[in-house]
DNA sequence: TATTCCTGCCAC
DNA sequence: AAACGTGGCAGGAATA
């Protein structure tokens, strides 16, 4: 009953609000015409507003007062003909009519202002005298212009040159371009095709795999790329907020460069671009990168070890990715389709359990939503009668699994839906509509210490791309080979720590390596005080779980994990933490003298360097003044920003030594991925470079391999890209599905009873 | 309604 | 007092 008084009550509140309403305006109305429009937008701007509409409406009212535009007579008077007020809504109406006008003054004033050396190419004859002239070109900038982001199945529309000597920039439009004057594409790539696949000319490109890889699709094995002016801004600032060219440009050459959307629209298709205006964007295009490239290099000159490093590993890489990431994948859709019905139905039951055992303790009309953190957190506290501070599995839950059954369920309904929801019903949906494969991106520049990181086209928005090398090992098995074909995995054996070997010069760990015992084992033997061998790798290559502990562990403690989490982490006290860390870390003063080093090179020069200058990883925040906060104080506000620097300087400080170390041995991954795909190409007959996993790298490869060709591969693993004087070591894999991998010798075991 | 932020979790 | 580095993505919540 209560209920149904107060939805009355409310819709009297309603009723009479509308009628206080209807009075306000019908009284604005009539002072409408008395209102000035100083007055309507003193009314206005005194109103709520975000920031964003206030800077529109000043827009707006700086070009009614200039007098460049003004109320269209629909929106100052009624059709009855009574005066209208004006309002935030006309407003940002003529806001929108504004935007349109600027953008076709922009425009106009873009064709008017064509440089002299700008030219567009259309007919055969100018075409054919481009062609011989880029024969005599040492070097020259080039971008398409395409239908979309899809490199397997988008069209190019047109291709801009830049030719630095006779400082000319060209625009070739091709068909389907809705312009008659438009040549056709086939015939434009064929006549360019010397040019483009010629390795002696020198091509300076942004973003080089996207032009590379869609040039593929039509048919041209694109080759000479010199430089990628968007690699080589990440490589000279991988703080950079931004790496688009349109960004780029007025920061660092001060040109202004409009953006595609803001010149033509969100969804805008270049082929609808007249020509004229065409040729003024793409030309402008490859003349920015070509001057973004004079730029770059220079500054990167200056540092001879880095301008090696990126002429000879980053830009060949970009070869390698491109065939990589063109091969693509094949995934088993039957795999996917049994497997996803198991766990939605797993799913289901684990889903009506939550639901009905958090129902009474859940408010609220619907059923509780299990998804959502924010509704759960509170009932599943009721429930176990313990206040939880947040839902975090391996904090929060996995400790409270055994005590509560509900919490066990619920974790395994997380990661039932986390399989499922992310790969195992995503993952078939992103199959390419013209290779009929999957295709992932995988980008070179990623991160900031060096690492690939794999996901989709940053322009991408169709959601075809996935990351590669999050796949977890339940649904690895979906990635299969080609028909006749395996998967070789090869890995590097603890590589981070034959990097920080190598690096700090510790006798200890390197005469580890160089008798064949591995630092896990070894650590793992002396935390758990049982053999070497029970807690070594078994022979089949499986890990132990305590050497997979030890191996977090590890690299958790160099890269400055504090005693309490240690100790969280192992389940022991804090003090037992730093006991045990003594004992391990303790023996290798040259390696906590390291550790100590990387800290102060850091504050004092604000950056650290991966292997021999080959890549720098600024840190600027250790080198902010640490602020002294009295014993006790840490609760005061007053001391708020001072705890925050001296957060950011202790974050910087273990960034150093992780950002040397895994820079380094992402530099060893990335070497040696060169001569693994120049290997392929040297034996032809399907081999492939497959994927990449920071330590690992996968080919595809016919299943008549042989053992001469491991040994090729374990000679590339071993001998591409050597840490000093520390042994490498690697650990290869036979796989008809990725992840369930075998042995070599049990592979060649198996093949020569013919069991495969 | 579309975009951005946040939380949580997969990998090395 | 905070407490381990590098990523990408899904789904909910918050915001515009």
């Amino acid at each position: 009953m209560a209920q149904l008084n107060l939805t009355n009550l409310r819709g009297d509140l309603v009723a009479s609000a509308d009628r206080r309403q209807a009075v306000k305006q019908a009284s604005a109305r009539k002072s409408a015409a008395k209102e000035s429009m100083d007055e309507a937008w003193a009314r206005i701007f005194a109103s709520k507003l975000t920031d964003a509409d206030r800077g529109k409406l000043a827009e707006v009212k700086r070009a009614m007062s200039e007098g460049s535009i003004g109320r269209s007579p629909s929106d100052t008077h009624t059709k009855k003909g009574t005066p209208k007020r004006f309002s935030k809504a006309e407003a940002i109406r003529l806001y929108a009519v504004l935007q349109e006008r600027n953008k076709a003054d922009r425009l106009r004033k873009m064709v008017e202002d064509t440089p002299e050396n700008y030219e567009l190419i259309t007919t055969d004859d100018a075409l054919s005298r481009f062609v011989a002239e880029l024969q005599n070109e040492e070097i020259i900038a080039i971008d398409t212009e395409t239908t979309g982001v899809d490199v397997y199945s988008d069209d190019i529309v047109g291709i801009s040159v830049t030719l630095p000597d006779s400082d000319r920039h060209v625009y070739i439009p091709v068909e389907p371009t809705k312009d008659d004057h438009a040549m056709n594409r086939a015939a434009v790539l064929d006549a360019l095709r010397p040019a483009l696949e010629d390795a002696m000319i020198g091509k300076v490109l942004f973003n080089a795999i996207f032009d590379r890889n869609i040039l593929r699709s039509h048919g041209v094995e694109f080759r000479g790329i010199a430089w990628d002016a968007m690699t080589a801004m990440h490589l000279l600032n991988e703080n950079e907020p931004s790496y688009k060219l349109k960004d780029l440009a007025p920061k660092y050459l001060g040109v202004e460069s409009d953006t595609y959307d803001e010149l033509f629209g969100k969804n805008a298709q270049f082929a609808e671009v007249p020509l004229d205006v065409a040729l003024v964007y793409a030309a402008k295009d490859t003349q920015l990168t070509w001057e973004l490239y004079r730029f770059q290099e220079r500054h990167l000159r200056k540092f001879p070890e880095m301008y090696e490093y990126y002429t000879t590993v980053e830009v060949p890489l970009l070869d390698v990715i491109a065939d990589l990431e063109s091969n693509g994948y094949i995934l088993d859709l039957d795999f996917a389709k049994e497997y996803g019905e198991r766990l939605r139905k797993e799913a289901a039951e684990l889903h009506e359990y939550l639901v009905d055992k958090l129902a009474k303790y859940h408010e609220g009309d619907e059923p509780i939503n299990v998804n959502s953190p924010h509704q759960m957190r509170p009932a599943l506290s009721k429930a176990i009668g313990k206040e939880l501070p947040n839902l975090d599995a391996n904090r929060t839950l996995k400790p409270l699994r055994k005590q509560h059954e509900i919490i066990d369920r619920l974790l395994e309904y997380k990661r039932v839906t986390k399989l499922s929801g992310t790969y195992i019903e995503a993952l078939p949906k992103k199959q390419n509509r013209t290779t009929k494969r999957w295709h992932s991106r995988f980008n070179p520049m990623g991160t900031v210490t060096g690492r690939f990181s794999s996901g989709k086209d940053e322009e991408d928005k169709t959601g075809s791309g996935f990351n590669v090398q999050n796949q977890p090992e339940d649904v690895r098995p979906m990635f299969v080979p080609p028909p006749d074909k395996v998967l070789i995995g090869a890995d590097f054996k603890a590589q981070e720590i034959r990097c920080t070997a190598y690096l700090s010069g510790e006798p200890v760990l390197i005469d580890a390596f160089n008798t064949g015992r591995d630092p896990y084992a070894m650590m793992a033997s002396q935390f758990y005080k049982r053999p070497y061998e029970e807690v070594n790798k078994l022979p089949d290559g499986s890990d132990t779980k305590e050497r997979k502990q030890m191996k977090v562990v590890w690299l958790a403690t160099l890269y400055g994990m504090s005693d309490f989490a240690l100790g969280d982490m192992l389940g022991i006290a804090k003090k037992d933490a730093t006991a045990f860390k003594d004992e391990v870390f303790g023996s290798m003063p040259k390696l906590n003298a390291w550790l100590e080093s990387n800290k102060t090179f850091v504050q004092k020069n604000g950056f650290v360097w991966a292997d021999k200058k080959y890549r720098k990883r600024r840190l600027k925040d250790a080198q902010l003044k640490r602020e002294f906060i009295p014993y006790g104080k840490y609760n005061d506000p007053k001391f708020e920003p001072q705890r925050l620097n001296n957060s950011r300087i202790n974050r910087a400080l273990r960034q150093a030594t992780n950002a040397r170390v895994q820079g380094t041995s992402s530099i060893q991954t990335k070497v040696t991925m060169i001569e693994a795909d120049r290997m392929c190409h040297e034996k032809g007959n399907g081999w492939h470079l497959w994927g990449t996993v920071h330590d690992e790298i996968l080919w595809e490869a016919p299943a008549d391999f042989t053992r001469a060709d491991i040994a090729d591969i374990e000679r590339v693993m071993t001998e591409s890209y050597r840490f000093g004087d520390v042994p490498n070591g690697t650990d290869i894999e036979v796989a008809r599905r990725w992840g369930h991998g075998m042995t070599v010798d049990e592979w060649f075991k198996q093949n020569e009873k013919g069991a495969i």
